[in-house]
DNA sequence: TATATACTGTGACCAGCAGTCATAAAATGA
DNA sequence: TCATTTTATGACTGCTGGTCACAGTATATA
């Protein structure tokens, strides 16, 4: 019954051409301040048309982070997870940066939608959209955590307390690594950044003792 | 020769009006879509008065963050370095994040300032107020951390691969929990997650092994 | 083919905000 | 008291996000 007729197609692909202007433009520093007009001019289309496909400017950001999410999902679909898991820790990181890095403008943004003040201001079934990926890399990472516990190389914890550092330090590193802190100043390779962040983290989970500072409070 | 005429005095403390008044405007939720005559008007005074004082709305932002880092430092500076360097750590992490946490509206706006792209359209001596106070973070940071290099508690790296995590790990938890993803997803109280970030930072800095992944690259 | 109907694209238009500036008001001082 | 400088102000400008009435086009019907 999904007939998609010739109409619906082009609408679709106008929808991603759309998209597409959209990152081009944001690839630029001033990606915020991108008008909705330059967008439809650099889709050779109208502005009307832009809010024919998109109900704000919000959501043409939104749907540029929801497109990210789900290339990163698709790559950590394929990592190879028959190693150990710190392997597959650093290997997941690594694909990760590679991403984010390559894919400028998109990285970006995602990491600008993903504030909640940002979300609540969506329409409904654009929020169900982030959540599913959100539950989506959670399920996926608390796997890979878990088969660590049970091998033992991981610390017993909720797997929260494991993996609530790990985001932190990832959204926090992309921000430093953008906001050109630490390419520029400190004379720090691109490459040696991943790889000590990289580092950082497994030791920061690895480390992390089952009961130390934190007695039993698992209530 | 700085002798303040009465003047002189009014005119500055106009100036901590405004910026009193933007600040109680930034901690709502909304606090990016505040309009300069809204905080005119909880300053009780004239929109243009406000650009007497400030020639951008950017400029109020930064203000805010410059005041907001001074308050910290000041914190740092009087935090008890006789303790073992871990214990130092921890507690200069525990006192950020309840400085950050406590004043809410100015730590929102300072994380969203301290981006390098919004930097680069500020005035030349505004930018220099900011790396001025990110060089005395590092530098105080810095010390603390040598000494833990001398006496064996930190593996012997450079500063910077050090620092890079834990800034990374401190800006990202905070972005985490003024998103609302930590609190209300994962049922995870604030002093938890706080104790949790800090013991993930420094087992991150202390995990680092000298040499191990990254043999002697210090080029 | 001719006409009716639905759908799509459009840019003129509106509302709201950042930032300016001519002018009013107040302070200073002679 | 009046002249001069300094300060405060809000009406105004320009720009941008978002709307909408209408034009143009495809599809359906007769």
């Amino acid at each position: 019954m999904p007939k998609p007729t010739r109409k619906e197609r082009e609408f679709a692909r106008r929808e991603s051409e759309i998209l597409d202007a959209a990152i081009s433009l944001f690839s630029g520093p001033d990606w915020e301040q991108v008008t909705v007009e330059q967008i439809a001019k650099q889709a050779e289309i109208g502005k009307g048309t832009v809010y024919k496909h998109f109900s704000s400017k919000e959501e043409i950001h939104a749907k540029v982070a929801i497109e990210f999410n789900a290339q990163l999902l698709d790559i950590f679909k394929n990592l190879d997870l028959n190693q150990p898991v710190d392997a597959v820790l650093r290997e997941m990181i690594h694909v990760s940066f590679d991403l984010f890095l390559s894919n400028h403008a998109q990285a970006r943004v995602e990491l600008c939608c993903s504030r909640l003040d940002f979300i609540a201001n969506l329409s409904p079934s654009l929020q169900k959209e982030f959540s599913d990926y959100e539950e989506k890399f959670d399920v996926f990472i608390s796997g890979i955590l878990e088969r660590g516990i049970e091998e033992g190389s991981i610390p017993r914890r909720p797997i929260a307390h494991l993996m609530v550092g790990m985001k932190a330090t990832f959204n926090g590193a992309m921000t430093l690594i953008w906001s050109g802190d630490v390419i520029e100043s400190e004379g720090m390779e691109l490459e040696e950044m991943v790889t000590i962040i990289g580092d950082y983290m497994v030791a920061g989970v690895i480390g992390l003792s089952p009961s130390l500072s934190n007695p039993s409070k698992t209530k």
